[in-house]
DNA sequence: CGGACCATGTCAGTCACTGTCATCACCATA
DNA sequence: TATGGTGATGACAGTGACTGACATGGTCCG
């Protein structure tokens, strides 16, 4: 992340990375897959998390709110962290590379929702646009959480993006 | 696309595209930023019928009802091809670096529709929930329209589809 | 006819990523 | 202690996507 946030993501070259953290260029490809994972090695994490929680959300909530426990349980996670996340998000946004594989991460999460949700006995295309839609909500009060001026605690961000939702597609 | 229905994105050389289409390697590095991008050629077009067609949506219509009108407008020009569609998603559907690109294109789409509403007088964070709703609809119901046994109406697949999402969101 | 321009070809170079083999530390068991 | 298995690392060579620089040829315009 150092090396990413000094020069910028595509001017940084696997053998820099791997001489700065003392090892072969072939060993930093054993840890990682490719030159972006690097910086999303935590999702896994987010994604366990988010998961179990809708799985285990109370069994007569609708789906959308159990999607909603699910990301105000990241929320929770992210909080405190913010000035590593602003960090984070500010090399991500310097590259369309790294953009494009946060998507892909934030759709795995959609899908791992999805399944659960179908897990809970939710049918498609409910599940699916059930999951869609919280990760959306995720994907937007985590923008708004990072670009606030006074440090707004990060589940209540989720909880009123939720709101803002319901009353969008409230017609 | 037919060396990548053959043999496989993964598996296909920009040489042997460009020798398909007896041209250099070069030359096509021209007309395409990457070697993705071929697939995702008239998705511009797509951009710019969802955008004016937002626009001019009636002033009077809530916002992800003037989205579900553009997304409408796109099931509209992929109806009668359907085939072509399937083709090409089967193709993506069999690269993981096509899904992501996939997913980018989509993410492009959202922003440019919340940009619009933007201009329609929405407000953050509505204008950005009801974008990345509308595109979350787009892909699920186009997902249903390509699997789907019988050859339904892709925009009735689509209309479907955001009945689904409001009746999720409705507590 | 001369020159601006645009598309294409040619060539050399960088860098992400992979397959393969060797080395070495650690650990278990005879 | 010796032996062998395992797992992490290094060394090295190779492929292929992508880029920059320069040359060439065609077209249009004065």
């Amino acid at each position: 992340m150092a090396l990413y946030a000094e020069r910028g993501f595509e001017n940084t070259t696997v053998a820099e990375i791997a001489d700065r953290a003392g090892l072969t260029e072939r060993t930093f490809f054993r840890h990682y897959a490719d030159k972006r994972e690097v910086l999303f090695a935590g999702s896994s994490h987010l994604q366990d998390l988010l998961e179990t929680t809708v799985a285990d959300a109370p069994a007569d909530l609708a789906p959308i709110d159990a999607v909603a426990r699910g990301v105000e349980a990241m929320a929770g996670v992210l909080q405190g962290r913010r000035d590593f996340a602003r960090r984070r998000q500010a090399i991500i946004a310097a590259s369309p590379e790294l953009q494009e594989r946060e998507l892909t991460k934030l759709a795995t999460l959609s899908a791992a929702t999805a399944a659960v949700l179908r897990g809970r006995g939710v049918a498609d295309p409910a599940a699916s646009l059930a999951a869609e839609a919280g990760i959306a909500v995720f994907r937007v009060a985590f923008e708004r959480w990072i670009a606030d001026d006074e440090d707004r605690d990060a589940t209540e961000v989720v909880r009123d993006s939720f709101d803002a939702l319901k009353a969008v597609t409230a017609t």
